[in-house]
RNA sequence: CGGGGUGUAGCGCAGUUGGUAGCGCACGUGGUUUGGGACCAUGGGGCCGGGAGUUCGAGUCUCUUCACCCCGACCA
């Protein structure tokens, strides 16, 4: 490829809508330009680099015993009322109708379509296991997309589904996957990854791993172990609290006038948020009338996909001024309203002299001793896991980590396919409904994180797995004829080798090409100029740093050709 | 959906009390340069996000609408 006629602009500044480094990197090196909100398009080195990430999921899903098809963007509605996530998945899937006014939609997964391919068409014991994926263009609806490419509406991901006889058989064939996936983000180069228990959320199941890139601009919390090694997503982290020993005291009500929040009682009573109980309120899914308030000691937070797994049922934050509460003012003493469901956290257990709303407009009540005032109370997990916690497995410490979440693997069970209807014959003449594992991964995601993980301060930096072009050939001084002969020469041998080589053809200055050389990202930099060719030499430059490395021209090209298989995994 | 912000050349930005738009980068042309984003000269490029209004006159004031960004809600 020559540089002078490659599609994209480079540019020194910062797009103004850049919020994290790699948005900055690929808007700046002409990667990606925006389209809409969360939609962008891909120039060339990007695409080049999306689809040298797409073969190696590829390859690790061949490896495993994958079979590569590709299922429909567009989906009949009825093939989703089957499952029951017609209805159950909410604004972020696009629904339509065609000109027939048949209602349609846009595949944001595709377990439906899995077990609609598989039914029928996998009838015996003796073709299970299997696995089919497809790589292939999502949308989804994201009510708030952010960071350039680490969170958007339309992408491209791999998606896999498998089918088991047994749960053993899917526990086998899982931790497969698991490792599979490792060696994915190993081979693209992302090196801070861990394996996480995740939330299944809206895909069902009960066992779910996610895989976090940790850095700071990650919009998921993972609470880690020190000690031990336990992780898990802070949704379904679980963690001991640390209790505050406390007497009972007598229970009485105060006047408290504007004072609402949590630390504007604290500084009214000169307590910490650990002696308050905070009320949440929530909207129930399907359920208008009634209201869900979950007590939690102050000082903490309340987890809604723990509540959400409790319940049942979809929760959503509620305006108080459509119940009969009173704002800043809720406690759990004294609330007798019919359409009021309420829910302890496990931190509010055995708590002695607490402060809580009265219910009532400016008093609070101090004093509480929640086993003795409040009777008959069954406590659930309702809290966020906060840093400096208990570990569960170990009595260590949590610490709290920020992920982005760049895979994902569960194990449905049988959600799809009993509802689907999809039975496969066992050995013994009976009927069972297969068992079912789903594996996801986003290649724009891991784009992006490779970007926001590796690059510096001069661009972005790809290994030789992913790189757009392996080896950037910068030719200094095109005036000279031996350094454009010498240079054109070394690109066609190169060529001809099979590397991928970018040919800087431009007329510009040195440190113009060296600049754009880094800020693309080129592993490889081989920089012809008349001074090397004094010697007989060119000049090889390593992206990652390290010395610089005289060549001489005769022996560049099996050098060059040696040092980009070396460094492919 | 709620709160906040920004829309002026491809990108980054300036534009005063209202008087018909500019700078840097990028781009075209000519020349001088040539190992870390060179210099001189010259040129092209604008529905000042859209609409309505106030005014003799609107990038600037008013209303409205759209888009994008941030925070929250939301999120396989």
């Amino acid at each position: 490829m020559k540089l002078s006629k490659l599609l994209g602009e480079r540019t020194k500044e910062i797009p103004s809508v850049a919020t994290v480094k790699s948005q900055a990197l690929l808007m700046r090196a002409g990667y990606i330009k925006q389209v809409s909100n969360g939609i962008y398009s891909m120039l060339p080195p990007a695409q080049k680099v999306s689809v040298k990430i797409q073969n190696i999921i590829r390859e690790e899903m061949n490896k495993v015993g994958g079979q590569e098809v590709l299922f429909p963007v567009v989906m009949p509605r009825e093939m989703w009322e089957e499952s029951g996530r017609y209805t159950s998945i909410g604004s972020e899937m696009v629904r339509f109708k065609d000109r027939n006014n048949h209602d349609m939609l846009l595949g944001m997964t595709h377990e439906e379509a899995a077990v609609h391919m598989a039914k029928n068409t996998a009838k015996s014991y003796d073709q299970l296991p299997f696995m089919i994926y497809q790589i292939q263009t999502k949308f989804r609806d994201e009510p708030r997309s952010r960071a350039g490419l680490i969170r958007v509406r339309e992408f491209i991901m791999k998606d896999a589904y498998s089918f088991h006889t047994s749960q053993e058989d899917l526990e086998e064939y899982y931790k497969k996957v698991y490792d599979a996936y490792f060696n994915i983000y190993k081979r693209i180069g992302l090196k801070n990854v861990i394996a996480v228990a995740g939330d299944s959320g809206m895909m069902g199941g009960k066992i779910a791993h996610e895989y976090m890139l940790l850095t700071d601009i990650g919009e998921d919390s993972i609470a880690i172990c020190d000690k031990c090694g336990y992780k898990a997503n802070v949704e379904v982290a679980k963690g001991i609290l640390d209790k505050v020993q406390d007497v009972d005291a007598e229970l009485q009500e105060v006047y408290t006038g504007d004072a609402k929040t949590i630390d504007e009682i604290c500084e009214l009573f000169k307590v910490s948020p650990e002696k308050t109980i905070k009320a949440v309120c929530y909207a129930m899914e399907g359920d208008t009338e009634k209201s869900l308030i979950v007590f939690v000691r102050g000082d903490l937070e309340v987890n809604e996909a723990k509540v959400k797994f409790i319940i049942g049922k979809d929760i959503a934050p509620k305006d108080l001024d459509e119940t009969s509460l009173v704002k800043g003012n809720i406690g759990p003493i004294g609330i007798n309203d019919k359409n009021i469901v309420v829910l302890f956290d496990e931190s509010l257990r055995d708590e002695k002299n607490m402060i809580c709303g009265a219910n009532k407009e400016k008093y609070h009540i101090k004093g509480v001793s929640t086993d003795r005032d409040i009777p008959n109370v069954v406590y659930y997990d309702v809290s966020k896991v906060k840093d400096g916690e208990g570990c569960v497995a170990c009595g260590g410490k949590l610490k709290i980590y920020r992920g982005v979440e760049i895979g994902n693997i569960f194990q449905l069970g049988t959600k799809y396919t009993k509802p689907m209807n999809m039975t496969i014959h066992m050995p013994d003449g009976g009927e069972i409904n297969p068992i079912m594992g789903c594996y996801g991964i986003g290649v724009g995601r891991n784009l992006a994180c490779v970007a926001e993980e590796s690059g510096d301060d001069k661009g972005l930096v790809w290994n030789m797995n992913i790189a757009p072009w392996e080896v950037e050939i910068c030719p200094l001084r095109l005036d000279d004829e031996n350094v454009k002969l010498k240079s054109l020469e070394l690109y066609d041998q190169l060529q001809q080798c099979g590397v991928d080589v970018l040919y800087d053809d431009r007329d510009v200055s040195a440190g113009y090409k060296f600049a754009d050389s880094e800020l693309l990202g080129i592993p490889v930099r081989v920089v012809v100029s008349p001074r090397s060719l004094q010697d007989g030499n060119v000049e090889i430059a390593f992206r990652t740093g390290g010395d610089k490395k005289m060549i001489s021209i005769e022996n560049a090209v099996s050098f060059l050709k040696g040092y980009v298989a070396s460094q492919k995994f």
